[in-house]
DNA sequence: ACCTTGACTGCCAGCGTTGGCAGTTCCTCG
DNA sequence: CGAGGAACTGCCAACGCTGGCAGTCAAGGT
């Protein structure tokens, strides 16, 4: 058990580009117990607390099921992935059908369970710049409770190791905020006046007096080619600047 | 060790509030031989980089030290904090001199030293809604390295349900999104001043006088329970109400 | 017919924002 | 060493926004 997540965490700290990854996860993943595996990866925008970019993904869950689960906005309904966007715990799941789930959610599970994604773990990590890793492993049989206990923890240390690899070597790694070339002190000043701050009290938020404020402020304003705060923060937004 | 850890997650299960942790916490930093622990978070709005509020803490790391952190802004050069807000793996650190280090970090190094936060462990967490909690234990002495690999694993999985608790138990952990249902002139008024415009200028765009604007826009400032034009435009942002 | 209510408009005081000008400090380059 | 530029800060006038009060008008209920 230490010994997988060992020779995991080796490979992690030997691997030069994204793709290397995939056959220690495979290693990982299989010396666990578990024929599908796969580390999905996004950039959480800001103004969604939901997924609405295609997450880029390894593993070998096939891809005619990842394809239709897009394509379908699956995600919107899948239990797996609201529990994952609400939770930093692992999550095991079952697809045996349970009252409470909407007619969507049963078939989505049924499909999955098609697949041969009946029984799994799915773990959140998330990282530097609204960074949101998944690392889901599953198989069609169904996994004892004793298991479980044994190997959730390895699970999350590793969905950690893959995470931290993804953080330094994912191309988007760099924390943003050059989204608009804002400085990082404008963005300071733009998202505390998007919650409703005055120039004044941004200043003794951020320790600075109300004129450098203005100033910093009126600098992002001729950066994005505007005329009022207003629109400063609409731009800094939409272009991902700042989190409102 | 694995009963360290067993016993610190039982007793997050059982609490209720967010001052239950302590007690659990001294006695997992305790057990794990550190005489100093704290878990702090914050919501971290921003950009990656930096911090901008002071955080909420647990712990008995002298407050006259966290107080003299903050007031100084220490954070700003603290290598331990870039190295969280840039990793999801553990960090340990020692206060001996280095050569690449400012003289500054040098200062704050020694101070910390000084209130006997010589040698420690800190590991960031992110959860939803751009959580940010650190976990930090510290001691005097030095920290053998087999001593080390053999906690820090257990310190990983620790923060992970300290992060968990805090997640559950912390007051602004729900994300907002109401659906804030503004009327369609509401909207439209909200709309063109995203996009730069002044109240008179809404009013010609819209044929109404520009007072009416300002009713208006007042009214979906009210709805939307905020107390400036930006925020109110940022929340329609945010829930969909308009597009910028 | 009267009252009430909601939508809209006008006026005004107070505060916040924008833009222009000027001064300081620090750093770089010739 | 001095010139120039950047980052920041102060002052001030014009304008925009917020909130309180009041008034009009049409629709609906009694």
């Amino acid at each position: 058990m230490t010994q997988i997540l060992g020779s995991l965490r080796a490979a992690m700290a030997g691997s030069n580009a994204l793709p290397d990854i995939e056959s220690p996860l495979a290693i990982f993943a299989e010396g666990l117990g578990f024929r599908y595996y796969q580390i999905a990866w996004l950039r959480q925008p800001p103004l969604a607390s939901g997924i609405v970019e295609r997450p880029s993904a390894i593993g070998n869950i096939p891809r005619q099921w990842t394809d239709r689960y897009w394509q379908r906005r699956y995600y919107d309904d899948d239990c797996i992935v609201r529990a994952c966007l609400k939770s930093i715990l692992p999550i095991t799941w079952t697809t045996t059908p349970s009252p409470e789930l909407t007619d969507r959610q049963r078939r989505i599970a049924r499909e999955a369970a098609r697949f041969g994604l009946a029984h799994g773990v799915a773990i959140a990590v998330r990282g530097p710049g609204a960074l949101l890793a998944v690392l889901t492993v599953a198989r069609f049989r169904e996994i004892g409770q004793e298991t479980l206990t044994d190997i959730i923890d390895v699970l999350a240390l590793g969905a950690l190791a893959l995470a931290a690899t993804i953080v330094t070597l994912s191309p988007s790694g760099a924390p943003s905020s050059e989204a608009a070339n804002l400085k990082e002190v404008e963005c300071n000043c733009l998202m505390w006046a998007a919650r409703g701050k005055s120039s004044a009290e941004i200043g003794r938020l951020l320790g600075m007096p109300e004129r450098t404020v203005y100033f910093h402020i009126g600098n992002a304003m001729d950066r994005l080619g505007v005329a009022t705060r207003i629109q400063a923060v609409t731009e800094a937004i939409k272009t991902g600047a700042i989190n409102p």
